[in-house]
DNA sequence: CGTATTGGCTTACACGTGTAGTCCATGAAC
DNA sequence: GTTCATGGACTACACGTGTAAGCCAATACG
């Protein structure tokens, strides 16, 4: 396991139309569409087209042709893509430091103290990782 | 104050520069170059002057001449660019959603006991914010 | 059946980015 | 003083990205 199929490089607005695709997939070009467009009226079909097609060509989705139209499916996982661009994010503004990278976000937004509250049940779970059946 | 200065757009390149420049200004060119190849020796002057005039031009760092070499300066500061980067991060990869951020980076490296500590150190201080002096 | 529409394929195009090279003036070294 | 090295300005160039338009075939509509 764990193959790292090398998940491509993938842009702000191509984030965009893969994560319409992880919504719900196979899904054909028409219903991303109209999923980028619900959460944003400006997307243009063409465009959404032309990214599809690239995110294709990048590996990051594959199609299957039914009848004269495609089904689009994801060949990267949410996690992974979620999982690389965290890792390069972290790298470029915390030159890979987790703690101040957690640190500024702690501080940056106010959390509610529900949030906090879940937050540090995550941690709890964190270190006894392996413990809770 | 908060005078909302527009952070430029900072390229993974570029952060590399800036961080050299915030690790102490005014520099010169030369000194920046040099803290450069001092992280990584693969750093080509050329390369590192050109991103220099770019990021004038983009308005994240200012230069004097000093006799006949620039001292360069930020316009913007790392808590400046940090906040962007991260809010931008935030936005394309979770939604904007803080919580599954923090998830994720909790859960995908595993944090030493003491990291943790200190992370929940900041969580008790996140509520209780303006109470410690 | 002819026509408008839909969906995919191809092409466009400007601006950003990574990565340098060239040109030129000035100052340092002899 | 002539030469070489340094530093900045300008130029280059391919590839990525955002944003579509044009073309063409099949399908749906009338």
């Amino acid at each position: 396991m764990n193959a790292q199929v090398k998940v491509p490089r993938i842009s702000e607005t191509e984030w965009e139309v893969m994560r319409a695709v992880w919504a719900g997939h196979p899904a054909t070009a028409g219903e991303i569409i109209e999923r980028l467009t619900a959460a944003d009226p400006t997307w243009h079909p063409k465009t959404a087209k032309t990214l599809l097609a690239r995110l294709v060509r990048k590996g990051a989705l594959d199609y299957e042709a039914q009848g004269r139209r495609y089904v689009y499916e994801p060949l990267v996982s949410e996690r992974q893509c979620v999982a690389a661009a965290s890792e390069s994010f972290l790298e470029r503004v915390f030159g890979g430091s987790l703690k101040p990278m957690l640190a500024h976000f702690v501080e940056s937004r106010r959390l509610s103290r529900e949030e906090m509250d879940e937050l540090r049940a995550l941690l709890e779970n964190g270190w006894s990782k392996g413990k809770r059946p």
